[in-house]
DNA sequence: CTAGGTGTTCGAGCGCACTCTAAGTCAAGG
DNA sequence: CCTTGACTTAGAGTGCGCTCGAACACCTAG
C-alpha cells in the first residue's frame, strides 16, 4: 500500500502520514525499488489506536512513549499497561470536568430561558389590554 | 483591585489578563492616576464563566462572539443563549466521543491484563514442583 | 534617598500538531 | 515521447493560546 492509500484509508493526510513517520510514531515502512513507501495493512491497526489515543487528548510525546515501548517488545506489557492506565484516569477525571462544566452551563442556559419567559410573560401582560380594546373596538 | 491581586484571586497570570484585554475578552478596567489597571471584583464573576467556556473547550474565537455580544446588552440574550446551547451540544458529543474511546482503552488495558494472568499461571506452573521440592527439602 | 516590588507597553518567542511549498523523481497511459 | 499524477526530501509556514523580555514608571518601606 502506498501512501496515498493509506492516508484515504487512514483518514490521515500523506502530510501527517509523514510527518508520524519523522517523528517516530510510525514505523517507518519498506521502499520500493523508486524510494517510495510500501505500507503492511497491518499499520491500519497502530493507526486507529494512535487515533483512539489522540481522540482522548493523549499529547503526541505520551504516544511517542508508548510507540518506544511496543517497539521493544513484550517485555515492556506491564509498562505500557501502566501508562495506559494513567492516561484511563486522566481521561475520566477530564470527562468529570466536562461534565460539572455542563451543569454551570445548563444553569446559565436556563438563566437566559427564564429571562425569555419573564419578557414574554410581561409583553402578554402589556399586550391583554390594548387586545381588548382592539377586539372591542373592532366590533 | 490591580492586576496582580486579580491574577492571584482568579488563577490567570497577569500577562494572560493582559491578553485577554488586548484580544476584548475581557473589558479595559478603568486605570488610576499612574496608569495602573485597577480592577472591579465583579469582573471576576466574568473570569470564571470564561474559565467554564475554555473548561468545555470553547476556542478564544467564539468566546470573543460571546463577549461582543454581552457587550451589547440583553438584546443579545436569544443569541447569547443559542451561541451557548450549541456549544453545550458540541461539548456533549464531544463526552460521548471521550467515552467511547474510554471503552476501546478499558478492552486494550484488559488485554494487558490479560496477558499478564496467563504468564502468571504459566510461572505458577513452572515453579510448582520446584516450590515443593524447596518446602520438602526445607523440613 | 534608594532599593525592591509591582506595574506599564510593545513586540518577540514558544510549544504543539500539523500543513504546505519547492524542487525533483518515477511509472503508466495516450 | 510526453504529459499527468503520485510520490520523494528538507525545510518553512500556520493557528492557537499563551508567555516572556526589555526598558521604563511608580509607590512604599527602611
Amino acid at each position: 500500500m502506498k501512501i496515498g492509500e493509506l492516508a484515504r484509508r487512514s483518514g490521515l493526510t500523506a502530510y501527517t502520514i509523514r510527518y508520524y513517520e519523522q517523528i517516530g510514531l510510525l514505523p517507518a515502512p519498506d521502499k520500493d525499488a523508486s524510494g517510495q513507501r510500501d505500507y503492511d495493512v497491518s499499520i491500519l491497526t497502530w493507526i486507529e489506536f494512535l487515533g483512539r489515543l489522540k481522540g482522548t487528548g493523549m499529547p503526541i510525546r505520551e504516544m511517542l512513549r508508548y510507540a518506544a515501548l511496543r517497539g521493544k517488545g513484550p517485555a515492556t506489557d506491564a509498562e505500557r499497561r501502566a501508562l495506559l492506565e494513567a492516561h484511563r484516569h486522566k481521561v475520566r477525571d477530564h470527562v468529570a470536568d466536562l461534565q460539572a462544566n455542563l451543569l454551570v452551563l445548563d444553569a446559565k442556559i436556563a438563566g437566559y430561558a427564564d429571562a425569555e419567559k419573564r419578557i414574554e410573560t410581561e409583553n402578554e401582560q402589556l399586550s391583554r389590554k390594548p387586545l381588548r380594546a382592539r377586539l372591542t373596538r373592532a366590533r
